[in-house]
DNA sequence: TCAAAAATATACCGATTGGTATATTTAAAA
DNA sequence: TTTTAAATATACCAATCGGTATATTTTTGA
């Protein structure tokens, strides 16, 4: 059963991930996170111990709101090669949210935290090379699934892969134009295939 | 003839350079450019009007110093297609200067700056613009020059050579592993000589 | 060499920072 | 309904924030 202070926990992590995401954490005062939430600093160090304490809660609080789908997403293809193919997918459709939720929160974190957060830095990294080794994991199974050449390297494979996403993600934010982000998912797709397909 | 206020302004740029572009615009104190610089707030302050006009100025000498050499390396070649090819080797032989600077300012200053110092979004933005423009120029110059396929989009294929860029970039810097900027400028390369070369 | 001007340092400003001790309110249990 | 505990608000803390007025030093030009 969930207590009062869980519910409250909650409703500030949804409330301040936004602000967070935005504008990131040093940007982020006290006064702001009240202002998001409604609430005083009395409540939010009720419910966390610091803004550091917070400020990482709300980091897994975004990565999970905004990737925790992918996991499932991806599932409901068996063939690695279309479990790829279905990532360029899943970030077309979602740009919108990305936007809406301030960007990807792991670039977002790991330059905005780099030298000024060490905490939120390293969970940064953890989730970057989660995403990194997702894809990569998705392409050894399709190696043994016999659906991807045997003779790519996988890792090498991964690690484009996701610098494509997060560069397009980055040119398409800034810009606040969808396009960056579809002319490289697009691309992405026929590389996946010229080079993976079997 | 330089007066001595231009020297320390130039000195101050050149001693607060890695802090600002380390730590991001609001985490950068002004005792933080004390501390880099030697001189008292006094000193910053009777040479550059506020924290965010020495913020901007940083940032265009961090952009001028990591990419001013970009556009005389690029004019030491004749074709176009090549010119493109050498981009390639700048950002792997730069990798340690990027590093060593703090990353990407262009990166950096966009996401950092978003919703917390607008005028210093937007000369990242434009900045931004200008790498791609640059990019998406050669290939057009290249399609006069006919050594570039003419049936090619430029623009589409400058934003994503350049989301490649920055998002190997990105993974480099945050994981403090230059393979990944490698990998990228080399399968750049194969993409350029594959979609491109006539 | 000396006076004027330019550059830098010092000392201060109000506002805001993250954080906490305590008072008050709200909710749960008896 | 009353007591107790949990949650929230208020009021405060020292430290630091960006910025400025003034004092001091350094440089320049006569």
């Amino acid at each position: 059963m969930k207590s009062k202070s869980d519910n409250t926990k909650d409703f500030i992590l949804k409330k301040t991930a936004l602000v967070f995401n935005t504008k990131g954490y040093s940007a982020t005062s006290l006064s702001d996170l009240e202002l998001a939430t409604g609430l005083t600093k009395g409540a939010i160090y009720g419910n966390f111990e610091s803004k550091e304490d917070l400020a990482t809660k709300v980091f897994q609080y975004n990565v999970n709101k905004i990737y925790g789908f992918l996991k499932e997403f991806i599932e409901t293809e068996e063939l690695a090669i279309n479990k790829l193919l279905l990532i360029s997918d899943f970030f077309k459709n979602n740009y919108s949210n990305l936007m809406k939720a301030g960007g990807c929160p792991i670039l977002n974190a790991s330059i905005d935290a780099k030298n000024v957060n060490p905490l939120l830095f390293q969970l940064g990294c953890i989730e970057a090379k989660k995403m990194e080794n997702r894809l990569e994991n998705i392409i050894k199974s399709g190696i043994i699934q016999g659906t991807i050449q045997p003779n790519i390297n996988s890792s090498e494979f991964a690690r484009n892969m996701y610098s494509m996403i997060e560069g397009s993600v980055f040119n398409a934010f800034t810009h606040q134009d969808k396009q960056y982000l579809d002319n490289m998912m697009d691309f992405l797709k026929e590389y996946i295939i010229l080079k993976l397909k079997k």
